[in-house]
DNA sequence: ATGAAAGCGCTAACAG
DNA sequence: CTGTTAGCGCTTTCAT
């Protein structure tokens, strides 16, 4: 039977009030008994029982994570920097993997009403009035990352995408191609989807290049459906020497598509790619792209929680952190 | 504030016991108070409190797992088996992150013991002595994921490390090399280096090539590090035509290395890799590799721990899951 | 400085 | 079938 404060009482010889203070405000307790409480505890291997702390507390010390793919490595950085910041804060992490689906998403956030988390990351995706009643009726306090809402007054943490998509953009223009096509996220049911694609936008409009405006073609956020797309991109525009793909994944479902095809990247055709995620440096050729400073994102998201769950309040709802450009091998000058 | 069993017993006029009823045992309680009491729940957003709970039944409903890399694309698949066998067990998942750090990974289980999940499951790593005194000490059940360990009498799943590396060297042999190469797991800190040396071993020992035996060099998980071990490979041994690679990573990092200094794979140098990651099929070239059951083997282990929670006991101790080669484009006949 | 006792929200006897 | 009540393990007044 794990070990109560009883148990550490009745072996201390003293109350268990005593023991409680021991462990709350040390000093307040005379130096031989909690010489003999503490080394009661020890021996014992006593943890005090985090259930009845919470009844009392009403706090789990704990917060949610809610991630829509974890076999995404975008996430895995948004998580290492959600965990290190809780790490530094003193909560634990509960990380929740929804795979996209609605249902599961809903009962993760019951599952995180029930256990009574502390506070709510929610990452990167569209955060439906569904999602935010329940969110909201369960007073918990959330904070959204690499997603806004400009609907709701909702914390939340991300890049400028449509300043990135540009930057991206325009150094393919920048290497002197002019035939450039994309490959986006769906805009429905994306949150990044239309700022990049306006940053696309913005930067052919700006060098007279809208012509390319509907060399534009849609992934379902995998490395599949990119491959795919850009055989159709291709297909219908055979002219294109540069593609602007909003992720990393996409950019590698584009690189294979074309190496199959025996069109060598960067010779024949450049490719920009988006995150610089993890592989992108072990990519054949290593991806030129747009970096995220994602695991400061997943940081920062936890910290706000923090921030909320604390003071009740929030500095500064929706922040932007910078993106930069990576420049390696999968581009060259037309 | 969060509203509690009395709230409901109010807005529906009956006792606490009967909303409690109606929550867990419903057909004790007559349908027109069940109603009211549902209807009352439903208006409230009432969620029993899970500490006061856990208070009472002595069980969180939550399991604990131990992941030593996030970044690390395999757990990935290893955290959603975990994740869907809780689902299908109830139980709640807390998935920690170590990187690989001692301390980290003990304060881990002490955060485990305190918040008292049911179970643990212990992903790929070395358990040392340290670890498991701490987790006996927690009286915690627990069971291995990828890893295993005969000192102690723990529960594992894995997939048989030595015949897998034996089929893969078997392979690049059948294919006609002779001049083989490996890139491996350090064998003082992880669990499946030694069993896949013995693989490559005995494959070349069965065919007469123990000449091989001296061109392995070791790496430590990362791409990076097997980047650096090939370059040392075929420094010292520039007439190997075939690496074996112990991870898909490691044959990402030796194929980046050699498309660095212009040897092609397959046409020069043919690269079988290990794992069978989400990113194996989207690399150039696409890898062969042996393939592991990953997700299988989370949700396995997690099946396992449920069963040492609920039973006591465990069926089969140490438990192997079969792998299989995957044939792609990354290796060619001699 | 320390002990006794109330109470956090819930479940499970125990009465009725 | 339903209400009353005693805890679960801990913290926190309130006395002493």
């Amino acid at each position: 039977m794990k070990p109560t404060i009883r148990d550490v009482a009745k072996m201390a010889g003293v109350s268990i009030s005593t023991v409680s203070r021991v462990m709350n405000a040390p000093d307040t307790v005379i130096e031989s008994k909690r010489r003999r409480v503490l080394d009661a505890i020890e021996e014992l291997q006593y943890q005090p029982n985090s259930f009845a702390r919470g009844l009392i507390y009403k706090k789990s010390f704990t917060l949610g994570l809610l991630i829509p793919d974890i076999e995404n490595i975008y996430y895995s950085g948004i998580i290492r920097g959600v965990q290190d910041a809780c790490i530094r804060l003193g909560y634990s992490l509960m990380i929740c993997n929804t795979d996209r689906d609605k249902d599961r998403l809903l009962s993760y956030i019951d599952a995180f009403h029930e256990k009574q988390v502390d506070g709510i990351v929610f990452a990167s995706d569209i955060i439906f009035p569904e999602y935010y009643e329940k969110l909201a009726g369960s007073r918990i306090p959330f904070v959204l990352v690499s997603s806004h809402s400009y609907e709701y007054d909702i914390p939340s943490v991300e890049i400028d995408d449509k300043a990135a998509a540009y930057d991206a953009v325009k150094y393919l223009i920048g290497l002197g191609h002019t035939e450039i096509g994309m490959i986006g996220f769906n805009h429905e049911n994306s949150i990044a989807g239309p700022p990049r694609f306006e940053g696309f936008l913005q930067a052919l409009t700006e060098c007279g290049l809208e012509h390319n405006v509907e060399k534009v073609k849609y992934a379902n956020h995998r490395f599949e459906h990119a491959y795919e797309a850009a055989g159709e991109l291709f297909a219908e525009h055979p002219g294109i020497t540069a593609v602007f793909c909003v992720a990393d994944e996409f950019a590698m479902g584009t690189i294979s598509y074309l190496n199959d095809r025996n069109i060598s990247v960067p010779e024949q055709v450049s490719v920009i790619g988006f995150d610089n995620l993890r592989v992108a440096g072990m990519y054949i050729p290593k991806l030129t792209t747009i970096a995220q400073p994602i695991y400061e994102l997943g940081y920062r998201a936890a910290e706000k929680v923090h921030e909320l769950v604390t003071t009740g309040s929030i500095d500064i709802l929706r922040e932007k952190m910078s993106h930069r450009l990576i420049v390696r091998d999968s581009c060259r000058e037309k």
